[in-house]
DNA sequence: ACTGTCATGTAAAACGTTACATGATTCT
DNA sequence: AGAATCATGTAACGTTTTACATGACAGT
């Protein structure tokens, strides 16, 4: 259900059609929250029928046209009562920290195989995490530039400094993920080579 | 998918009833994986007929009988074989710092109350991580205990030790989680009451 | 007798993934 | 002319959650 709001919260910056918002998706926003494109817009025709959203059709080349999205004051309004309610605690689901607890039944070289895929992965996905932190401090980046225009200076700074410290979060534990890999090493090392 | 995995990795430590996983999956696998009885019991049905498990009756109480299920080698080399495999890189999906980048949009004494309701749960959980540790140190834990009880002492050494690394890695991603929330009050205290 | 634990599910709904489908527009 | 991007979905399937359901056994 937090899809709903995760489109809510973008397009709050912007007016957005559903292959903006989709783009987004799998750049910036995906850091935070994932989905493809076939969930994206039907979720969309049903936040516009539950009076959510707003649409505007607009012009796309010679004959095409597009439907820019807006946030209505329903929108708004469920939006902030999301965000004032409590969180309901994450279900734990985790994949490599269950391969972990069993790594006594794969071969050590699959282990240090699958421990290389790990660290490129969050080496790759920190410097993506990195560049967009800075282009929240310059403050260039694209759908946060858009949503401060209408701010004024302290709103502007609150807006900002939140985003970063969702930033500084994830940058976070995408280090404690790869000192987490590098003891992985280590044990490898010290368990069957030594 | 990683349910099945979840429960043959279970099932290698000693024969377990659909009853006795569900209590496992409550407790000390919670802080790895988590399902309901509802997904549990027919998932176990669906590994027999897949040949991965095999189940006897046992008797209980007076009348009454207790399916349980053990490994079979089938079930065994497909756990080898997922265990082998390359983990399928987790989408990100955290309703936590999706609100945390807008929590602009909260009264701040929401926000701060959800910081409080977070730092309880995790502090909740980094102490039962911190106690299941502990007994795998000591190997009291009675799922490891029965594990190792068949295996000489280098290979329980290797099973204890792959434990506690995955352990430390939960152990670690709960400190990263505290230290960000602790970070969140000091950003609030900045930004609303100085 | 009553309460808590042991035991095992079904059913419906919600959520998410993967594959498929189509066509216009813009850039090179 | 062809490739990349913009634009918008449907369909089938698999996974997960939530709610409901039932009854035997064990300890007080």
């Amino acid at each position: 259900m937090s899809l709903r709001y995760a489109l809510i919260a973008l397009l709050t910056g912007r007016p957005m059609t559903g292959y903006d918002i989709s783009k987004s998706f799998s750049r910036s926003v995906a850091h935070v929250w994932h989905a493809p494109d076939s969930q994206i817009y039907p979720e969309l025709n049903r936040m516009e029928r539950d009076g959510l959203l707003d649409s505007v059709e607009v012009p796309w080349g010679k004959k095409g046209t597009k439907k820019e999205y807006h946030v209505t004051d329903a929108g708004l309004t469920t939006f902030r009562k999301w965000m004032e309610a409590p969180l309901v605690p994450q279900r734990q689901r985790d994949p490599a920290h269950l391969k972990a607890a069993y790594y006594d039944f794969a071969a050590p070289e699959a282990v240090r195989e699958q421990l290389r895929q790990q660290q490129a992965y969050w080496e790759e996905h920190l410097a993506m995490l990195e560049g967009t932190r800075a282009t929240l401090v310059d403050r260039s980046h694209p759908t946060l530039a858009a949503r401060i225009a209408k701010l004024d200076e302290h709103e502007a700074e609150l807006t900002v400094r939140f985003k970063i410290y969702a930033y500084d979060g994830l940058i976070a534990r995408a280090r404690t993920e790869l000192a987490w890999i590098e003891d992985g090493f280590a044990l490898l090392d010290e368990m069957y080579d030594s």
